[in-house]
DNA sequence: TTTTTAAATAAGAATAATTCTCTTTTAAGA
DNA sequence: TCTTAAAAGAGAATTATTCTTATTTAAAAA
C-alpha cells in the first residue's frame, strides 16, 4: 500500500505522521477484516517488532477520534475496528468470529427514504447500521 | 413483577429454579433498560445483599445459552443484556449509554421482503438488527 | 417426608483486554 | 539546527469477566 495515501490520511486531520500511527493505520486497511488490537499487533510486529501495546490502543483511540477508524459493535469482549468509512452494514457469523462487510446502495436507499416518512419521536437519526446475522457458506 | 411467571420462564427451558436466577432474570425485566452486568448486581443486592458477582456472570452466560436473554451489541468494553426476545430493533445514543429498543413491524416487514428478493452469496440470513444511531432529545 | 446427588452458589484468586504513569524519544514548526 | 509539545516505550495498574474449590441446595428418587 502506498505510503504517501497513508500519511495523507493522517495530514488530513492534522495528526503529526509518526512510523507507529502509519504502520496501524495500513494494517487496518490491509487486514481488512475488522480486526483486533491485537490482531494488529501481531501483524505490525513483523515490520516493527518493538512497538508497545500501549501505543497501539492509544493510536486506535487517536484514530477513531479523528474519524479515520470505527470501532465496530459487537457481543464480544474484547474491541474491533473498521477502516472503511463509507456506509455500509454488516454481515455476523454465528458460528466464529468473522464479520464482513456488506455494501448495498439500494438498500440505504431504502431505509433513508423509510425513515424520511416516518420519524421516530424524540430521536434524531445520525445513522444506521443494519446487523445481519447468520452463517456463511464457508464457515 | 409476578414469581410465577419468571419461574415458568425458568422451567420452560428445564433450568433449575433458584432464588438468585429468579432475582437476575426479573432484574432484567424490571430494568428493561439493556443493563451490565454491575447494573444487575447494584439492582438485585437491594433484595440479595450477599450474591456473588460470579454467580450473576454464570447465571447471564446460562440465560443466554438457554435463548431466555440475549447480548446487546455495543462498542463498550462491557456487555449489555436484553430481556426482550422477539424482533426489535435498537436506537443507540452517541452522547451517552442510554439504548433504546425499537419496534417496527411494517420495517421488519420491508426487510423480509428485500432479502427474499435479493440474497446475499455465500451467506444464508438468520435475523437482522437495525442500529440506529443518533440523539435523544432528552439526552 | 426423607434421602440422595448433580447442579448451583459463594468467595476470592486468576485472567485478559485495556488504560495509565512516567521517562525517553521524536516530529515538525521556529 | 534548535525547541518543544506530542508521541512512544516500558511496565504497572485497572476493570470486566472467568475460573477454582468448598459448600449449599433444588429437585428427583426412595
Amino acid at each position: 500500500m502506498e505510503t504517501e495515501f497513508i500519511k495523507q490520511k493522517l495530514a488530513e486531520k492534522g495528526m503529526k505522521i509518526t512510523p507507529q500511527r502509519m504502520a496501524i493505520l495500513e494494517a487496518i486497511y490491509e487486514l481488512n477484516n475488522h480486526p483486533t488490537a491485537e490482531n494488529i499487533i501481531e501483524f505490525i510486529r513483523k515490520t516493527y517488532p518493538n512497538v508497545a501495546i500501549g501505543t497501539v490502543y492509544k493510536v486506535l483511540e487517536t484514530l477513531v477520534e479523528n474519524g479515520l477508524i470505527k470501532k465496530v459493535t459487537t457481543d464480544r469482549d474484547f474491541m474491533r475496528y473498521d477502516g472503511v468509512l463509507d456506509n455500509h452494514h454488516h454481515l455476523y457469523c454465528s458460528t466464529c468470529d468473522l464479520i464482513e462487510d456488506y455494501h448495498d446502495a439500494e438498500l440505504d436507499e431504502l431505509l433513508k427514504k423509510y425513515f424520511e416518512a416516518k420519524n421516530i419521536p424524540g430521536f434524531k437519526i445520525e445513522e444506521f447500521v443494519l446487523q445481519i446475522k447468520g452463517t456463511f457458506n464457508k464457515c
